[in-house]
DNA sequence: GTTCCGCATGAATCGATAG
DNA sequence: ACTATCGATTCATGCGGAA
């Protein structure tokens, strides 16, 4: 329908890749003009061979420069969406994400919400005292106690599948019920049944992307188009600080939101903005037909 | 098969309920004496009518004392599982349980894991800046890092992806299960003999039970009956010190462990106690037969 | 063209071994 | 003693080749 309208209403939609470190690439960004921040920064001690790794005691210190930044080009009304899981190590569970938490609030953030991220294919293996991790934090961060969010674009259509599902919910097989729906988040429907779309929880159901030929993606593209959807409306601004393969401003340019992502490592940006060139040109291979 | 044996073998499962304050009672329990302690305290500020409150701010230092005897009387192979969940407060999450997690491990306890109950029927609701708050942290603490874990004993059918593979089901992956079926008490697992099981994550997906409304306590029996499974043996002791309606050392005297509940509020304690006696009739009543 | 099967591959974790 | 590296364990996915 949208494609009927004429060019006019078309709004240029930028998409704008910067090779650094966050901490000085972020000074070149005005201040309040981003509308949604999501990113997932490297967890400590991990992805050592491309980011060089953070031990879990610095974290705090070395995440609180950038979030200082991301404090002042964030809008009033924006968001920060930030996914991050502490790691286990000889038997305990780290603290620096939840002290991390504390920091930011400290620093002047709203602690609003914590999604979760229950990933359905987590990473296997098996030890005597404890079980495969299978869901990491999205941490909600805002400046302000109003901030934009738009509910509806995310409800979940309620089909036939659902249906199905629930005739048989007596069953404890079927209550293991792998379930994906298009948006990908919980399956509480059960309250639901008879209306057509419903809103959802703060439990996001997805699989991770892993085994793709290219480079490991963060996060699955269903992620980030979730958060977008839910905060920024068409032509705000996305921002991703470690943007990595490019997932954050893939799908928000698909979206139609302007996107700015910085990565340190200059192979992720090569192949990011080669991946922009294929996308332009592929835009413009409709008209030539 | 087991039925056939003599009385001789069937120990006495005792159910012990204390009424009082957690902080008091717990002193009358020996040092380590509990193999696990499961338990969902009132919430910071819930639960008014019945407990009193507890407000956010004074939360950690009215749960120390408490946890301090849990330290006390938990065996060093034990385990602690403690059901919490921060609120929602003017647009922000509390930050109380978190820095509880800082304060219990300041107190010697280790913060080994962090589960997350996603509920299925969570609450329906609508608010303008936030969805249905639909996951429950249970954290796991323990005395030191070797701890008694029955893994086997929770294990679940494989998932659906699976069945349309497992039509060649070779005798070798019987024999393998039968293998893990020696080792322990599960049942369980003889349920699904020829089907393929494995090791469940840190997530659990469980419905809430229909809210009895003259109980506050809204927990499932599935959580501490797995809890119970996984961390616990028969005749093994299992403690609850907010035990509310009971639900607790009801399921754990259904599965052979002796319990003890603690609670404050008296008429929950005579309810308990009367359920206790019904019980006892019904387990009589066969023998009678 | 479907469907089915084999195989590689992960933001994992522990314990042992080596510097 | 304390860190760095390695092997073993495990399972949901997507891909490619085969029936």
């Amino acid at each position: 329908m949208k494609s009927l309208k004429p060019k006019k209403l078309m709004k240029t939609i930028e998409t704008k890749i910067l090779q650094g470190d966050s901490k000085k690439e972020l000074k070149k960004l005005k201040d309040n003009s981003i509308d949604l921040i999501v990113t997932s920064p490297p967890y400590a001690d991990r992805r050592k061979k491309t980011y060089g790794g953070v031990k879990p005691e610095k974290y705090i210190e070395w995440f609180l420069p950038i979030s200082s930044e991301l404090l002042r080009v964030l809008k009033p009304t924006g968001t920060f969406i930030l996914n991050i899981k502490e790691k286990a190590e000889k038997g305990e569970r780290h603290t620096y994400v939840i002290e991390l938490i504390l920091a930011l609030k400290n620093q002047g953030w709203l602690w609003t919400e914590e999604f979760i991220w229950h990933k359905r294919n987590s990473y296997p293996g098996k030890w005597p005292n404890r079980f495969r991790d299978s869901w990491e934090r999205l941490l909600q961060f805002n400046k302000e106690k109003k901030f934009n969010m738009y509910q509806d674009a995310v409800k979940v259509p309620v089909g036939d599948w659902a249906k199905k599902r629930l005739n048989n919910l007596s069953s404890i097989d079927k209550k293991r019920d792998n379930a994906k729906n298009n948006s990908g988040f919980s399956k509480n429907i059960s309250n639901w049944v008879g209306r057509k779309t419903v809103y959802p929880t703060n439990v996001l159901h997805l699989a991770t992307e892993c085994s793709n030929k290219q480079h490991s993606a963060a996060f699955p593209r269903s992620l980030p188009e979730w958060f977008i959807k839910l905060f920024t409306k068409k032509n705000d601004w996305v921002l991703d600080p470690f943007v990595g393969s490019g997932t954050t401003i893939e799908v928000a340019s698909k979206m139609q939101r302007n996107s700015i992502g910085i990565d340190i490592v200059p192979e992720y940006v090569e192949m990011i903005k080669s991946k922009i060139q294929e996308k332009r040109y592929t835009l413009f291979e409709p008209t030539i037909k």
